[in-house]
DNA sequence: AACCTGACGTCGG
DNA sequence: TCCGACGCCAGGT
């Protein structure tokens, strides 16, 4: 109760509005977008929820959104070029380049305005540059 | 009402 | 590091 009037309380518009969040040139995991959720709403439920987005396809950056390997689980060429025009890079693999565009999550400040949560800050950015074992 | 399927994620080999 | 099996929850039939 007592949320904004731009807020729902319906589960999978729920998952649209945290969507809409993630800026173009970055992407965010199913996961991701079910921890900021929360409400016990997992990745799969949020898979549901992109793929029965009907119109609201044409609000909802849904091509932002991918698994967790950053591999595209949609069939088609279509969400990957919708990302390259955003500026997306992948890999040979054809998998997103998280370490360059993996969203950080909604502030601090829109996520309590909305009810939502910010998601836990990630570790170890580069690896590649500590490798000092011994 | 039960069963099948899926725009996921984790674990073990 | 890569591939397959299992577990999850919600909708559609």
């Amino acid at each position: 109760m007592m949320a904004s009037p731009t807020d729902t309380q319906d589960p999978f518009e729920r998952i649209y509005q945290v969507c809409e969040q993630v800026p173009s040139g970055q992407v965010a995991t199913y996961g991701d977008i079910a921890a900021i959720v929360g409400q016990g709403c997992d990745a799969r439920t949020v898979g549901h929820a992109m793929a029965a987005l009907g119109s609201r396809a044409a609000s909802v950056p849904w091509q932002r959104i991918i698994n967790r390997t950053g591999g595209i689980s949609t069939s088609g060429p279509r969400q990957r070029e919708l990302l390259e025009e955003e500026g997306v890079a992948f890999d040979d693999k054809g998998h997103v380049r998280m370490d360059a565009h993996h969203w950080a999550g909604p502030s601090e400040a829109w996520a309590r305005a909305h009810g939502f949560t910010v998601l836990p800050p990630r570790d170890a950015p580069a690896p590649a540059a500590q490798l000092k074992l011994f």
